[in-house]
Order: C-alpha cells, then structure tokens, then sequence
DNA sequence: TCGCATTTGTGCGTATGTATA
DNA sequence: GTATACATACGCACAAATGCG
C-alpha cells in the first residue's frame, strides 16, 4: 500500500491544487490517461500528491469545467474525449472537416422521403409554398462513432437523383457533384442547442436527454440560387464549433 | 359548452392537420397567443376544428418540431419565447445586439477576483503562465431576462480600473473605453453546448439542468494584441446565436 | 401521504381517398 | 380494371406526468 508522494513545490506561489490540475491535464494530454478511462479516486489523488481530499477536489473542479474530464457521483470521474474542432464558416465540409482532423468519415442515409413546402422551407429554399422537395434524414460519422444526424430539403425535380448518388458516396458534397453543383457555399447559419429527442439520441447513440447542438444553415450554388436547407444535430459532447473569421 | 366549428377545406389536397398547423402558427405569429401562454388542450382543439385528436395531435407535432411551442405532460402545451437572434462575427457587442432588438440591455458585475494565469489562459491572452489576471463574474440581461453569465479574463495591471467602470456603466464596450481601448475586435469564437450547473442556472433563473451554449471568445484591441478571453454560458432557450458571413 | 382530475403520450384497430404497379 | 401501398383521419383505451385538495 506504500505509495510514493509526489513533490509539490509548496509555499511557493503555485498553489497545490493547480500543481495538481495542470499534472493531471498534462497527462491527459500526453494520452497516459487515455479518453474514457477512470481517473484514480479522490482519496487515491490525493495520497498520491500528499494533499488533502479538498485539494484534489478543487484541481478536478477547474478541469470539470473545462469538460476535460466528467465526475458521476457514485462511479467515479473520467476523462472526456477530446471534441473534434468542427468549423463553421462558408465553405464548411463534414468530409472535409472530419478527413482534416485524421479521422474517417462516413454519411448514412436513413430515410427519404418526397414532401410539400411549408412556409419555412419555401421561404428558407426560395421556393412557392406547397413546391415537392426531397426531404433526407442523414448520420454523420467520424471513424464509425456519429457526429451528427441531420434532416435536409432539397427542391425537385432539380434533385430528383440526389439520394442515391448519396447513398453511393456517403457525402454530400459528392452527391450534389453528381447532380451538377460542382461548387456550394452556405449561405446562412443559425445554432441552437437543446436535450435531443428520442429518435436523435438513437441515431446519435446518445442516452436519451443529452445535449445536441441544432445547425441551420442554408447552401446556395455559385449562382447563389438555394440548392439546400440543413438542420443537423450535434452530439453536444462530440464536437466543438469554432467560427472561422 | 357550444363551440362554434371553424371550417376546415376538406378533401381538397391540404391536408387538415396541416391547415391546423399553418392556423394556429398564424395566431402565434400575430400575437394573439402570446409567449409563454398555454395553448387550448388537444380535446378543445379537436372540437374547435372538428377533428380528431390525433390530428390535432399531427399539427402540434410539427410547431413542436420547429420550437414554436413545448408540450409538457401532465400540465399543457405552451408558447415558446421567440429566441433573440445573437449574430457572433468579428464585431460581437452585446448592447448593439439587445438594443437592435428593440430591448433593453444590462450587465450586472456579479463577482471579480484577481488570479494568476493558467496553462490555458496564458495561451489565450498571450501573457506567460502565472500573470496576474483580473476574474469577472458577470449576468447579461435583456429587459431584465438574464441571457448569458460570462466568466471574463483580463490581464492586469492593465485593466485594473475595468471592474468600476464595468459596474459603472453596466457595458463591457464603455468599460474597456475607459481603459483606452477605443475599440476591439473579435480574434476567435469557439461554441459547446452542455446543461447548465448549479451555479450558472441560478444566475440565469433556469431550473437545473437546462441547456446553456457556451462561447469562448477571445477579443484583440486595434493593434492585434488579445485584451480579453471570455466564456459565456447563454440560456439555449432564449437565444439563437447567427453567424454572421 | 394519498387519491383524484386534468392533460399529454402511446398503441391498436378501422375506414377512406389517392397514387402506383 | 385490379391489386397494392401509403397518407390521412377517426375512435377507443390506457399509460404517465402533473397539480390540487
């Protein structure tokens, strides 16, 4: 049961809680606890750096905050994965992003189906009231794990071949290649955030309740003629979204 | 208890609920249902438009869908609160956004402490880990509706006069004036999603657990040089933020 | 603490019109 | 014309959450 206590600098200016919170980020850092692992006990931490239990407590607090780590009373507290950085700007790409960030990327398509217009979508689309759209539900993964699940419009007949040739590819920028937009960009982005609801969270494989992050964003071709409107829900845990300036 | 039917085009290819839906979206659009006020139950509404229940039941799902209304078992469905439209871009300002919006802004100094700069604060304002560092704990109102708690770093000795002038004025823009910076532009934005703690809930008079975005800004003053990092917590119900293009 | 009324949530069965093969 | 599938709409019953006395 010996266990050797590692050194603090005390008295020194640095105080103890942050010699310990910056020890452990740095080992979270450096992957010697890796993302999903358990971190040592309160009590374990604190023989470890010789402290006491308060001291540890507060160094963990400042890292819970961060969402470098989550403690769950009566389990135990572990280390967070890492959010992917997710960019959102005018040329944003999910197979862009996720290849980016060295991960594989892969779109799912679980429904489609053909519907009318209503007044939000004619209005976001520039189309009349009551026009068909192709309306597809989509998961997003980066290596296997869902990013995001999201419900895109597309105006007909211009993209009547729409989703098979996303079926085929599993991206969407591949798919509107294949119907003749070489080139988009987004137009608008509004984001919200709310609990996800049942189906989200089993598409997204989250316990029901977790938080997604809600994108609207419209896209237009190089003409700037509305070719898509978007709404994906991020697993909130997963992702970051960073605005490019 | 004779209510009078409204009349609904039936058979003619629009479909009821949808009628149901584009009605009772008009009477929220108008006004006439007010934030916050309790729709009619379902059975009032099936008679009201007589029609089933679960056609009235289709209607509600999809203003329920687009966040126009929140059903809650047990007690009613209920008429959300239009988001304020917060745009995040290079020249965020909280009081130019709120007075835009026709509403009253107010910043209230809850907290300030002075800290010494961690890993992670040291990189964002680039100063070197340990600088002093002014701590502000701050509420953002909008007509006394409190839409974001922000914790904001400043680095000292710099802005030691900030918190009177902010407590003063109640506007981070007229505050950091008074510190000589005329101006300030927004350097990076990075946004989260996650339900609200403890404390964050109370200063936002949310119930616990509800959803809060969370922004991390860093502000640079003319010459390029980082004056602030910031981290709001905005309440996700009452906010919608828009990038801007 | 308990029971009751109210209200939304869910499931099943049935019938009808419309588009498609 | 016939068969099939699908969306729409209705009726009934019960479960689950809430508020009140």
């Amino acid at each position: 049961m010996s266990e050797t206590v590692e050194a603090l600098s005390r008295g020194a200016g640095l105080a103890a809680w942050r010699q310990i919170a910056d020890a452990l980020e740095a080992e979270i850092a450096a992957g010697k606890l890796a993302q999903g692992t358990q971190l040592p006990t309160e009590a374990a931490l604190a023989a470890r750096f010789g402290v006491n239990r308060h001291t540890v407590r507060r160094a963990l607090a400042t890292l819970a905050e961060r969402g470098l780590i989550r403690a769950s009373q009566g389990r135990g507290t572990f280390v967070e994965a890492a959010p992917l950085a997710y960019p959102i700007g005018r040329r944003t790409r999910f197979s862009e992003i996720v290849t980016g960030a060295g991960r594989e990327p892969w779109g799912e398509l679980v429904a489609q189906t053909e519907v009318t217009a209503d007044a939000n979508g004619a209005a976001m689309l520039g189309v009349s009231e009551g026009a068909p759209l192709l309306e597809l539900v989509t998961v997003h993964r980066a290596d296997g794990v869902p990013l995001s699940t999201a419900r895109t419009w597309l105006p007909l007949p211009r993209f009547s071949g729409f989703a098979e040739a996303y079926a085929a590819s599993g991206s969407i920028t591949r798919a509107l290649s294949a119907c003749g937009v070489p080139d988009y960009t987004r137009l608008s982005t509004r984001i919200r955030a709310r609990p996800a609801d049942p189906a989200e969270a089993a598409r997204l494989d989250l316990t029901p309740g977790r938080v997604v992050i809600v994108v609207s964003s419209v896209n237009v071709d190089a003409a700037g003629i509305p070719i898509q409107a978007n709404r994906s829900a991020f697993a909130a845990d997963r992702v970051e979204l960073v605005v490019s300036p």
